[in-house]
DNA sequence: GATGAATGAGTGTTCATTCAT
DNA sequence: CATGAATGAACACTCATTCAT
């Protein structure tokens, strides 16, 4: 893969993300994809390896991009509470202003594509979060619980009730997503 | 005339839950599925009209065995905490149980296909959550949400946890489960 | 094949010919002309050997009932130039009345499975014609060529006038009817 | 790239034609035609955008071939019969000269196919014809007849005698030949 | 006599990928 | 760098036919 034209590689992202929220994974093919982007399939094989390749950075892209909204006006100085609150907040934020991506990546996440992500990478776009939320634990703030059970109750809810599939009664207002935080809150908080 | 045969209707179901866990639902095919079931292909379209149909009503089928899981010991004249709680362990034991299963209706849910599942029949298999849910707001006991709301804390949690692709580091304990537990309830009790 | 219900036999053969000119030779199969027949695709076999020899016998039955109705009223006494417009004549008038059948016979008789047919079974339906013709010829009404010669210039025009799918623009009136019929001895006769 | 092959492109259209002579409209299929061609199926694809593509145009292309034989040496000053004469001649050639594609023709046009065909750009081929034949009415030579009811007796009866599946009785002889035009003429002059 | 279950073989078509240009 | 041509392998699905009931 040689990277030339950045341009074209962020096209074919974009036509990756709607072809498979047009039609799902399954009958995704590359010939599709390249039909959107308005490329010829076979240029794909420049800037991607297999189709595979292609899947999972696109992937590892929409969570680097939401990694770093979650993080908008990150400050550790402000109490904890705050802090995982504008997390929160940003969290509704990108997906009203991404939806596509957003939808997509719930999709890649529960196939097996997801198996061949470099965790490692992608956990490293939301580290921040994690110490923070260590802070919160040895600051007896948050319950002595592992990453993963706060993920449960905090950013596990998060995409459910941005999920359209699964959750289409619950409107994205201001109110709605206060009263939500509140209760991920009540969840994790000692 | 041969009788329909309900051990190959069973069978069927199972090979098709099988081989979308092991291959994922993009790579899974009608042929791989036959051949994991010991059967030919075309004998499929004698017990399913069609690739989706199959798809469609082996979720169904397990939404109907997990709902019928999660009220085992159904008792609404107990406190409703208790009756949730029950609803809690029930699940748990049910994933234990029925992994596969699970699985496969995680990786369904979140494709396209699961529009085409009839809403209507499998919601009745959750009625008397539902209708519970309910009363715990009428009696305030849980906060005045809607269900879909109590659902992003209590419900998908409980799958998130559950789910190994999402969350290999919680170990299914009972001391874990039961920590869970509390704090989903925490979440939505007033 | 036991022969016993001879409305079902029937049923079959009407059938055959509905479904073969809806949908065409190829698309045409046992089940859908069971389906049409409300019978099993396997009751098929009972009646007949195989797909070819349905088929074919539907196409004997036809040319038989042809043969039957262009001879209606024939009169060998008559001059033989009244013989050939009645029987041109009763030709319009089954084509009219058995449009379907017909156009089923055209189709057959424009595929392979043409070759299988019986000619002397079927020829000998039309025989009086063939007998008639021998005599306008040694009475040097008719000119001197063969039957096929013949054949091109009065019954083929009668099954192109005839056919929608070639010739949509000829009106099937009485009176044109008459001039093609002209046309026809104009080209035969001596 | 490689380039979009010429001769490729017509050994496709001969196998088409050939396949479909030997086994019939019903019996014919891609895969056969592609190995027949020696070609694989999918490339078949990248020719014709299906099946019935590849038929029609198959077809069409006959049809083109078949208008440019009947119209060599198409003279309009000479007499109208003799014009006839000539196309009736050159009908002839031309199916000595190609059998199997004519074959074919005659199978297409009796198949549900027939109707997929644009016969404006077909009926095209044969305009001269048309002018010619209604000079002659004009001139009151030939009768005063449609289209159709003229073809019934001229080109009908040419295809009819060239049949070898209708027809295997009539020696193609020079002959022969002009006596049936003989007929055709007495049909269809004033 | 009648039929639904069953299947191996086949259908038209699309796929991911390679390669010569 | 980019692409259209090419293909073996696979796809979902239907076929004609058999057979136990």
């Amino acid at each position: 893969m040689r990277v030339k034209d950045e341009v074209k590689q962020k096209a074919l992202f974009e036509a990756t993300i709607k072809v498979v929220n047009q039609i799902g994974f399954a009958a995704s093919s590359i010939s599709k994809i390249a039909g959107e982007a308005g490329i010829s399939p076979a240029t794909i094989y420049i800037y991607h390896e297999n189709k595979e390749e292609l899947l999972v950075s696109t992937y590892v892209e929409i969570k680097r991009g939401l990694g770093e909204a979650l993080l908008r006006d990150f400050d550790e100085s402000r109490p904890i509470r705050d802090t995982f609150k504008q997390v929160w907040t940003n969290g509704f934020a990108y997906v009203a202003k991404n939806r596509a991506a957003f939808d997509f990546a719930e999709q890649f996440a529960n196939s097996p594509y997801s198996e061949l992500v470099n965790t490692a990478e992608v956990d490293k776009y939301f580290e921040p979060l994690m110490l923070t939320f260590q802070r919160g634990v040895q600051q007896k703030i948050i319950k002595d619980i592992s990453f993963d059970l706060m993920s449960a109750f905090l950013f596990y809810p998060l995409m459910y009730l941005s999920n359209r599939r699964h959750c289409s009664g619950f409107e994205l207002t201001d109110e709605n997503i206060d009263l939500a935080f509140d209760m991920a809150w009540d969840a994790i908080k000692l």
